[in-house]
DNA sequence: CATGAATGAGAATTCATTCAT
DNA sequence: AATGAATGAATTCTCATTCAT
C-alpha cells in the first residue's frame, strides 16, 4: 500500500492539473506550472505518472469516473424514466457544482488526440450505463422510440450547452434555470 | 485592393490552418507545418498574420461567420417559426457537411484562451441573429416562454452533442437521423 | 544543392561535435556545448541532424571514412605485402597526425550503444578493405596463415595500443618511434 | 573493521556498478540502476562512495588490480622470458574470461574524465610491473632493444585488438586463437 | 545503518518568429 | 514580396544526490 504522503501528493498532482487543464488547453499547460501549483517539485510529477500524457488521461479518466457517479448516484431504483431522468439531470448538474473544472476539462478534451485506450474505454462505459436507462424507458413506453445513443447525445449535449453558453456570459446558470431546462430536455425525449 | 496571388495565398493558409487546427489543438500545430500544408515558406504567414494567434482569431472569425451563413441562409421570409427552426438546423447541417473542419474547429476552440474581443464580437453577433428568430417565434406564441439565450444554448448544444457522438463513433449522422433529431428538439422548444 | 552557409554550419557542427566527442564522452557532451563551440545556435544543429544519435553516427562514419583514406591512400599498386603494409602504417600515422581526434574518437566509440546499422557498415567495409590486403599477402606467401581477421586485430591494436600508452604519456609518439613500431609489428605478420 | 553485511553490500554495489558501466557508457548509467541491481536503496551507495565518481573511480581501480594480478599470478620465478610472457598472456587471457566486464570496462575507460590521481596511479603500478618483465627479458637478450613502454604498447594494445575485434563478431576468440596469438606477439617482441 | 521518495538543475529537443537573400 | 535557414527561449523529461523515516 502506498505511504500517505505519496497518495496526497499523488492527489495534489492530479487536482492542480485538473485545475490547469481546464483553464488552458493541455497543450499550453507547462509541466513546471503544474508541479509548482501541487506543491510538488517537477520531477515529483514523473514519480507519479510516466508522462505528461499519462497525466493527462489519468485527470480524465477521474473526472469522468466522477462524473458516472454523479450522473447515477441519485437515482434510487424503482423510480419512473421521468424521475429516473430528473435524477440524472440533477446529477449533473451537482457534479457540475462540485467540480466544475473537471465537467469543463470532460468538455474540451473529450477528443484529444492523447487519450488513451483505457480512457476511451471510461467514456465508453461511461455512455452504456446511461444507454440502459434510455432502452428500460422506451421498454416502459416512456421515452421516444429513436437510437439511445442520438437520444443521449442530444439531451447530455444540450446540458453541456446550458454550461458552455453561461461560460460564455450569456446567463446564469442558477438551480431554476436548470430544473426549467430539464423539463424542456424530458420534452425532447418523452415518446408522445 | 490587394493582389490576387496574395489573396490565394491568405485563403491557402487560412485553409491550411483550419485543417490542423481542426485535427489537432491549436499549441500542438506547428507554424512551419501550416505553411508547408499551405505550400507556401513559414515567414509569408506572418506577412498576412501578425502572429500564431492572430491566424486563430482570423480562422476563428472566417469559421463563425460562414457558420452564420449556413445557419441563416435558408430562410425565406415569411415563414413560420416552425419552418424556420427546421431551416436553420438544416442549416447547420450543411454547414457541417461542407465543412466539417470548420465546425469542429468553432466547438473545440469556443473556449479558447488565443480569442481576441473581435472574435468574440463575432460569436456574440452570431448568437443576437438567433435570438431574434427565438423572440419573434416567442411573440407569436410558437416558442415556449424561457430566457431565449437558454433554449439556443440547449438547441445548439444538442447539435453538437450529436456531432460529438457520432464523432465518438456511437451512431452514424445520417440526413434521416439529423431530421429526426430536428423533430425532437423543436420539441424541446415549441410552446404547448 | 545545399548553399554553401548550410553547408559550412554542417561542418562546422560535425568539426565541434568531433572535438568534443574525443575529449569528453558522448553522453557527457552536451548539444548546446556543440552548438557553441561550432558557432551555431542550439536549434541549428537539429536542421542538419535529427538527434544527437544521429550526429555522433555522422561522426563516426565520416571519421571512419577518413581513416579509411588514410590507411589506403599512399599504396601505389604494384607493391610487395611488405611495402603495402609500411604504406598502411604510415597512412594511418598520418591520418592521426592529421586528426587525432577522430583517431581517437574511433577508438573510444568503436562500440558506442548509439551506433546504427550504418555506421557498422562502414567500419565493416573498412575491415573488408584490409581483408583483403591480407589475404593477397599470405597468396603470396609473404603473410603468416592465420585468419586474417586474427592479424588485422593484432597489428591494428598494435597501432591503438601505441596511440593510448602515448596519450596516457608513457612515450612521446615520433615518427622514429613510429617507424619502429611497424618494424616490430611487421615482424608479427610475416611468414617465416 | 567493518560488518560483514555492509562489505557484502559494498561488493553487491561494486558488481553491479562495473556490469552496466562494462555494457553502457558511465554517464548514461543511473545510479538508481545500479541500486536496483545490486539489491540496495539508492541512498546506500552513497554511504560506500561519495559520488559516482567515487564509485566508477573504484570500479576501474578494482577491475586493474585484478587485471594486474590475472597478469602476474601465473608467473612461477625462475622462467625464461619466452615462459613469462606467455604466463602473462595466459593470464591476461584468464582475466578476460573470468570477468570480461572487468577487461572491457577497464578498456573502454581507460581515458575517462572522472579518473582520479590514484586510479592513473593504479595504471601505472601495473604498467610499471610489466615494464620490469620487459626489462630483464632485454637484460637477458630475448627482447628487443626498444622503448619498454613502446613494446607494452604494441604487445597489450595487440591483445585488446584481439577482444575488441571478436566483440565486434569478427571471430570467436577461442584458447586456440588466443594461443596462436600469443605466438605473433612474442615474434614481435623478441630479439633476433 | 538503510532506505527510497523527493528534488531541481540540467539534458535533449521543438518551434514561433526573424531577417538576409 | 516571398522565402526558409537560423535562432534561443521554452518544453518535456532524467537523474545525482539528499534526508526524513
Amino acid at each position: 500500500m502506498p505511504k500517505r504522503a505519496a497518495v496526497d501528493k499523488r492527489e495534489a498532482i492530479l487536482a492542480a492539473a485538473l485545475d490547469l487543464f481546464s483553464a488552458r488547453a493541455f497543450d499550453a499547460t507547462p509541466m513546471p506550472l503544474i508541479a509548482e501549483r501541487a506543491g510538488v517539485g517537477a520531477g515529483t510529477i514523473y514519480r507519479h505518472f510516466v508522462s505528461k500524457e499519462a497525466l493527462g488521461n489519468a485527470v480524465f479518466r477521474d473526472s469522468k469516473l466522477a462524473l458516472q457517479r454523479g450522473l447515477l448516484e441519485r437515482r434510487r431504483g424503482g423510480e419512473t424514466p421521468r424521475q429516473e431522468f430528473a435524477a440524472m439531470w440533477q446529477g449533473l448538474w451537482e457534479f457540475f457544482q462540485e467540480s466544475p473544472a473537471a465537467f469543463r476539462f470532460l468538455e474540451t478534451h473529450s477528443h484529444a488526440t492523447y487519450l488513451d485506450a483505457a480512457s476511451r474505454a471510461t467514456s465508453d462505459a461511461v455512455f452504456v450505463s446511461i444507454t440502459d436507462f434510455v432502452r428500460r424507458g422506451q421498454a416502459a413506453g416512456a421515452i421516444r422510440l429513436a437510437p439511445p445513443a442520438v437520444l443521449i447525445a442530444l439531451a447530455f449535449g444540450a446540458f453541456i450547452g446550458l454550461v458552455k453558453e453561461s461560460d460564455a456570459g450569456r446567463f446564469s446558470l442558477t438551480a431554476a434555470v436548470v430544473t426549467q431546462a430539464e423539463a424542456l430536455a424530458w420534452d425532447m425525449l418523452r415518446a408522445r
